[in-house]
DNA sequence: CACTCACATTGACCTGTGTTAAACAGTATT
DNA sequence: AATACTGTTTAACACAGGTCAATGTGAGTG
């Protein structure tokens, strides 16, 4: 499964290659690499100059903002399969505005910025799955704004499961945490001592039913009150 | 000054239609519309269709979130020269990620986001343009984000001031601010009553001096702690 | 099988900001 | 000039959620 060789069916599967030939790919898994990560290992840092987006093979990837007191905020999470950094070229100054690093053992693919524009340059398909990418983004964190300003941490915290629950589902649901709970309090902006008794309270009103990191939906209708 | 002839010069110095030749402007021209808004007017609404994207002539436009219970949140301020939901056509759905008003008369220009596409398709400095912007969007509310969750009220105020301040300002500058306090502190995601505070807070520690909407800062170097 | 270590939980306490209510100021309206 | 309105300020109070401290718990290690 884990291999130092990139195969082009698994890039083509993601959006963002979905539309190369096979010489513009051909060219793209030059300038590859595969980077191995160990458990909370540092893949870049904020304001490191950016050369290179990323494609997470394996493993979860964390990105995070750091405060001056060295306080941490988690601001996505990026699972197998996902790409990330990918805007960063078209910023001014070209520097990563987060921190990223490993949440577990990590394999990730790197692609060079300059061979990707190379190819944006000669395909508008590709610009145009760039910016539905970037739209994509754009609107997550329009939606993470409005979740921090207009919500409060339990409110946040059911859109958040809500938002895991696949589609078709009636009433009730198990939910996996893809990550330890204090990963997940950062990422809703809540510290973990307040969100084990979110936890708490969501279980004893009925909601859900807490073990471990699975999570017991009871009825996702009644949910979000 | 305010016409509802669109000049091509005026629509150039944007870097969206930077790149454009007489064609192509002609042709987006051709789509475009001037809007007239009075104070308080909605442009469009959250979850809308979003057929078209526009530029602030005169005016300020607010971008606003609305809760339930009748909240509102300012996400951003679109001074004159501005453009803004450039990005929706690419969203899934193509509806509006939030909603639009003028803050006071404005003047506004709709263009159609289909011929705007059908520029793209043919242009990929255009197409590295829009990302470029796109990337300036998603640059800033990272920076929203941080200060939200990592920053207090004060330091989000001062740092928006901060902001404001002309490159090459040594110590003191005066600021004044674009809209009401009120809406500075949506902006800011602090109660009017608060903002009343942290104002006189800053006042009485020296730091800046208030009269009405102009703020005095006495030095840029200690403003922000 | 102790021992560790990282994470989770609980309880007691604290505080920044929200909330409510009222007064105030400036501007527009009659 | 009186009135109404809209935005701002002030003060008293309330509370969501942060902080601190202690205990619990399970997985990993020698």
């Amino acid at each position: 499964m884990s291999t130092n060789k990139i195969m082009p069916d698994e890039l083509r599967r993601h959006p963002l290659f979905g539309g190369l030939d096979n010489d513009q790919l051909a060219q793209l898994m030059e300038t590859a690499r595969v980077i191995q990560l160990d458990e909370g290992q540092q893949l870049f840092q904020c304001q490191q100059e950016a050369r290179q987006f990323f494609m997470v093979r394996s493993g979860t990837i964390r990105l995070f903002l750091s405060a001056p007191d060295g306080a941490e905020k988690v601001i996505h999470l990026i699972a197998a399969g996902e790409t990330f950094a990918e805007a960063i070229t078209f910023m001014e100054g070209q520097i990563y505005p987060v921190n990223a690093s490993a949440l577990d053992a990590c394999e990730v693919l790197a692609f060079s910025n300059k061979a990707y524009r190379t190819i944006l340059h000669s395909s508008t398909d590709t610009c145009f799955r760039l910016m539905a990418d970037m739209s994509k983004w754009l609107k997550r964190q329009i939606t993470d704004i409005d979740a921090l300003t207009l919500q409060n941490a339990t409110l946040r915290f059911t859109n958040y499961l809500l938002h895991q629950v696949p589609a078709g589902t009636e009433h009730e649901v198990a939910i996996t945490l893809g990550a330890p709970k204090n990963v997940i309090a950062s990422r809703l902006s809540i510290q973990p001592e307040s969100f084990s008794r979110i936890l708490r309270n969501l279980q004893s009103e009925g909601h859900i039913t807490v073990d471990g990191n699975v999570i017991y939906i009871k009825d996702i209708n009644t949910l979000g009150q």
